[in-house]
DNA sequence: ACCCAGGGTCATA
DNA sequence: TATGACCATGGG
């Protein structure tokens, strides 16, 4: 059989799981505090630290901005990392404010808006992308450690390959169509939920069938 | 008790 | 530039 196609991988996962409504969130800005809240995190923790922060009155910018740095960290804590977070959350919402708010970003290019996300600590290529995507409605791909993962697996990626190189590829190879690119990304989360989390293959795996999956 | 999770930064060589 | 240490909680 011949390599599968990124596209016809979307097709797969689509077919297997269905259409996923992502990104869970009620608003932009809640998205935008959610990508950094999930960095290297599970996102049953993330939604308790955002309910915290409904319950707290202070998901929005300004309150943010405004909190004491130890009362944000408390409201955060079972996010994991609330420390760093609750300095990135800050850096972020007084970035959101100068520029602003949702509707100044939407404004901005993609491209420059992304080297402006990158600029701001605690904002790498991931969080940026995500929120790029998801919140300010551009049509980047976003790059986690299952899209590599399965990616390799399945022969189209070599090991050692950075992010902006995989990013290039998915580019190259798919439409930037922004359903497109937020549904691709949900449905590898949602694949790597399902499947292949600690373990490498299940018979069940909808990719089974796409040739060369399991190698390496 | 160990491993992982919807990453990113910084120090060191 | 390329590893390693570090950040920290909650669930399997």
């Amino acid at each position: 059989m011949n390599d599968p196609t990124p596209l016809l991988i979307f097709e797969t996962l689509l077919t297997a799981y269905g259409h996923q409504q992502w990104w869970p969130a009620e608003s932009p800005f809640e998205m935008m505090v959610g990508a950094v809240l999930t960095q290297n995190t599970n996102w049953k923790n993330v939604e308790q630290a955002i309910g915290n922060l409904k319950a707290a009155n202070m998901l929005d910018a300004a309150s943010i901005v405004c909190a004491d740095h130890e009362q944000l960290a408390g409201v955060i804590r079972p996010s994991g990392f609330f420390n760093q977070k609750a300095c990135r959350l800050q850096l972020f919402s007084r970035f959101y404010i100068a520029h602003g708010e949702i509707s100044g970003l939407r404004k901005q290019p993609m491209d420059e808006m992304r080297v402006q996300l990158l600029a701001l600590s605690g904002i790498g290529p991931e969080t940026a992308d995500s929120m790029l995507l998801y919140a300010l409605e551009k049509p980047v791909f976003v790059v986690d450690a299952y899209t590599r993962r399965i990616f390799t697996r399945l022969g189209l990626l070599s090991g050692k390959i950075d992010y902006d190189a995989i990013q290039n590829y998915f580019h190259q190879q798919l439409e930037p169509q922004l359903s497109l690119f937020q549904e691709y990304h949900a449905l590898i989360v949602e694949h790597a939920k399902r499947h292949c989390r600690s373990k490498p293959l299940c018979g069940k795996c909808p990719l089974l069938n796409s040739c060369n999956y399991s190698k390496q």
